[in-house]
DNA sequence: CATGAATGAGGCTTCATTCAT
DNA sequence: AATGAATGAAGCCTCATTCAT
């Protein structure tokens, strides 16, 4: 039951803390580990005690992250459907949002990071695609799959559907916490909005 | 009499596309002016007497390109739905998607910079918002009302269909070009679905 | 509980050393930090770490010999002329210059860029008439109207009496270290007939 | 008649006069030539078509400048000592004082350059101690020395005097013009004092 | 464990100077 | 004679990283 975070010390914390917030607020190569070790008030060394470089540094953010973004899904989502908790597909896509929600709010500088440095990184992009394209991709077909042959879901090559879906809802996360972070937002009426759409658009109409 | 480029010598167009090139590939942060200069065959020097500064050689970059994005929006479209060139709004869509197509294709590089790179500097998101987010919303508000006029949209907020639509076209080219850019994408077969879709979802049905 | 100099390290004195030696021979903008560095035997990152810039290093070099240059001024010289260790006018001058002279000749290069850099320096041009032209000014002219209360001094305005005096002495130090450093200079005699002049030019004749 | 400016073009003497008026602002290593280009409203290369270097261009405008400096002290004042056109010692002073006011004003930048930037240039030092050192110097000890006879100054080495005489009235223009510019100076006064002092300090008791 | 002084490579930018036009 | 684009060396400064304490 213990996570990985156990073993780290008040500084190892302060510092990733530091580094998530200003490689969020900066980038990656425009911030310089002594911003970093300025804000976790930590001597300069010791950030390269702990995190064998400033790469080292990064990786140790965003790896992590990578498997609690996946994690829930890997976990329950799965045994929900086979076990019916979700009857409808609009069902699942519904509680998927919802229950990432306080991820996404929490964790919005990691997500920040993760989306701008992963196609600076080949060793990123190796975990993201190992992680979310592979591992997640095939139990997203599965769950298509599940649903279509229920009929509940049209008839199309399932990775299409998964990618219309998933990028409905990326794009909104994008733009929300991106790109218009300011604008007005009523996130649940915008949520409900795009699972209408979405349902119009992929449940078929009987 | 052509267009602004003709202004342009030679040097300076090589270092355009040598910086154009590195900035998509690297970051903006995570490149050199003297990588720019080797790349495009030129002395370092010579960046600094065409663009004042390596911050005004990305807006030499991003910005014309921000006017060219939205060109022939702001031109054409809005005539020819007046026009009654597109009966119904599908055709508007697919045709915005197809006459973007080979611009982005061409201008690729320039768009990952765009999108990578306004988080980070507020000049570019100040001109995103101005010419993006002001005018061109305000034009697709006038045809998305145009359309739920003639009864083919679903009464909804205008800004929340513009949104989905918007997201959904443009969360396929982050998708397509800069998340998964190595992906086999079958970009017709892609467009339609989307298209499918957003019709089935935004479109009445009678 | 020594003086302010006890905290610097070996390094940065090499610094100052290197820079004052420098900055007096080929002048501050004639002077490149790396020329610094390599006289000081230290890399050339090292100076910033101590010094925020090269200004900053100019400033610490010249801020605190002005503290010096006046400070015996301030401590000493008021008391005793109102205890009258200096029965006459003559002495208080010739015990000022003799009391500086070590001093001068000690710090003969910090002298001249300070003489050569005020005009280019705001900042020390404000703090040369900030301790100066104020503070000192006020001193001088307490004890100026002193001896002209005892029909030591002729009556003139205090100001210029001051000036007279102080340009006299001045320029025997400009055109001592900076305009002609190399003649041959006999000092002691060349003060008394200064200090001669002077006897003769603002002491009343009874 | 004709002097050596006859044949400077248009541009040659803007390019000198920008390029004094910047010397003496921001010092000879303190200003670019671009600078001086852009002031003088003429392309980068033509600056060096005329004077060859930056160098030479400073050498153009300072060379000249100690000529003229001194020229009607070589012409006049001698043959007017002889000629008993100045009675007292303190004529030929104040004589000497006024006929240079006019020109000393008119060429304040120049003299700044000049005095700011001998320390720097061999060659200028060269040239200032082979003209003023030695040739004014010589004159002026001629004159001393024809003053002592008439017994209207006393009896001291006469290069002495000199260096009072001249450090009195150079410690005023340096006041004046470079330390203090924008005090509230009463130019005439401040001149009678001064003379004052030196006829009181240098004229022998009868 | 932690520090922070020290490093030297490299970043952006400016400079004096050249040369084809 | 005049231009100004082009250069590459050099300038100031920042960086990630190391190491003695």
């Amino acid at each position: 039951m213990t996570n990985s975070e156990t073993k780290l010390t008040k500084k190892q914390i302060a510092i990733l803390e530091a580094a998530t917030e200003l490689f969020a607020e900066k980038g990656y190569a425009g911030t310089s580990t002594s911003e970093i070790a300025n804000k976790a008030e930590v001597a300069e060394g010791t950030i390269f005690k702990h995190f064998k470089s400033k790469k080292g540094l990064l990786l140790s953010i965003v790896s992590p992250m990578m498997v609690k973004l996946i994690a829930p899904m890997v976990k329950n989502d799965m045994n929900k459907v086979l076990d019916q908790d979700f009857e409808h597909f609009q069902d699942f896509i519904r509680a998927m949002i919802e229950n990432r929600k306080a991820f996404i709010k929490k964790n919005l500088p990691l997500l920040r990071i993760l989306i701008q440095e992963i196609p600076f990184h080949p060793e990123l992009k190796e975990q993201f695609i190992e992680h979310i394209g592979k591992d997640i991709f095939a139990r997203l077909r599965n769950i298509v799959e599940h649903y279509q042959a229920k009929g509940q879901l049209i008839q199309t090559h399932s990775d299409t559907i998964i990618r219309i879906v998933a990028s409905s809802i990326f794009s909104y996360i994008i733009a929300r916490y991106v790109i218009v972070p300011d604008g007005d937002w009523n996130d649940e009426e915008e949520v409900e909005r795009i699972i209408q759409v979405l349902e119009n658009g992929i449940v078929p109409r009987e």
